[in-house]
DNA sequence: TGTACATCAGTGAACGCGCGTTCACTGATGTAC
DNA sequence: TGTACATCAGTGAACGCGCGTTCACTGATGTAC
């Protein structure tokens, strides 16, 4: 009955049921599955459980409520954007000394960023729609990296620190630089997605987050110093 | 009964009912107020019928079902933003000739986008969250625009076309500048709202913003011309 | 000016839906002796 | 090695909720003669 036994020849020798926390497991790659599909609303959990092949109250052994499943979900989408961030050469680019090794790594974490929201504009409205992770005062969620062990935030920060260690951004205009580029970034990802550009070919779309990569990398370094 | 009755003394001389399309006004006014406080999707057909007194199939006089409803309370919401843009002097640096006019201009633009999106986040929200309105394709709504007749994402075309005038942007890097100035405020916007400057100090917030405003006027001249 | 009538903006009741969550339970698993 | 027992991950059934939408209706409004 359950989704987990296999065909094998003896079923009872087979675990039939998801000890171990097996079923959290797969009850956050259904909601992922689902997120892919439908973006955050469609991370319903009696929908993650009739995936999985199990009773909807069975969630409630693994997740305190609904809001936990999708929280857990959101990390894992997270992480997702994450490795699609580092497949971009971000960590590549990050490894290398000098002016243009930043460069390119803070173009490539915002490529990374944009192509992930493109190719995966569920997990992407997942990760950072709605009220976002990495706040003050909230504690860092591990699951939330990718494989090398940062989640995006944290990606775009060292891609900025190796700016100001390569000199081509001034030290006093470090601090919130993130929020700058992020801002960029983000807002050409939703124009995509949602915004006047959603529909329009993907080369265009691509044409525009390279001129607006431009601008961040021309702008940055003339922002005005904090406190300034 | 019904909550527009007054309490004079002849009930029978006062309209009772909602005839000639007070009705559909009243439902926008009553979905506007639903999504202040809670967003698009607080934006409930039975909620607004309820607001204004009424049956909830009263609302099928007026708009074909429930999208349209919201459809409707999105173009009012839009309205709301762009006369706050226009209030943040947009229209004033507009009139006026020259670059230090024309930057101003950008400038009030992503200031008024910014401050509506923090005074009003549930009417923000509503009005650029979702799928937006002006794509190619979709008829323009006149409903959309604020008291001077434009809706935002025109305001911020007509600076632009005055730092073109104003010879501080080349006409070759004139085409698309919307979305990557749009880019850059949305997503600031996003990250004060939704994302990881939630909860920062207004003045936090406000200085950051300055320094997005600096990135792009620095930036958007350095920007690759089209295909190139 | 008065009457008959069509229009149409509203009502009242009901529908099916899917949701999150609860309760008491069952039966396989793992452990102590 | 065998037995008794506690644990705990699952089941089955049900709950109340609010939603969008439908149907047949009613009664005031406005119009034609």
């Amino acid at each position: 009955m359950s989704a987990t036994v296999s065909a094998t020849a003896k079923p009872s020798a087979v675990r039939r049921t998801y000890r171990h926390g097996d079923l959290r497991r797969a009850l956050i790659q259904a909601g992922l599955e689902l997120a892919r599909h439908g973006g955050p609303q469609a991370v319903v959990l009696r929908a993650a459980t009739r995936e999985v092949g199990v009773a909807p109250n069975a969630a409630y052994r693994h997740f305190a409520d609904h809001a936990a499943l999708v929280d857990a979900v959101r990390a894992a989408a997270l992480a997702e954007a994450a490795r699609d961030m580092e497949a971009a050469g971000t960590g590549l680019w990050l490894a290398q000394p000098g002016p243009e090794a930043a460069r390119r790594a803070l173009r490539a974490v915002g490529q990374g960023y944009l192509r992930f929201a493109r190719r995966e504009p569920g997990l992407f409205r997942t990760a950072f729609a709605g009220v976002f992770g990495p706040q003050p005062g909230r504690p860092r969620d591990p699951a939330a990296a990718g494989d090398s062990g940062y989640n995006p935030f944290e990606l775009l920060a060292r891609a900025l620190d190796a700016m100001v260690a390569a000199g081509i951004l001034e030290p006093a205009r470090r601090p919130g630089a993130e929020y700058l580029a992020w801002s960029a970034v983000h807002g050409m990802a939703w124009l995509a997605l949602e915004g006047p550009l959603r529909g329009a070919e993907p080369g265009a779309v691509e044409a525009q987050a390279e001129r607006l990569l431009d601008m961040v990398e021309a702008g940055l370094p003339c922002v005005r110093a904090v406190g300034g």
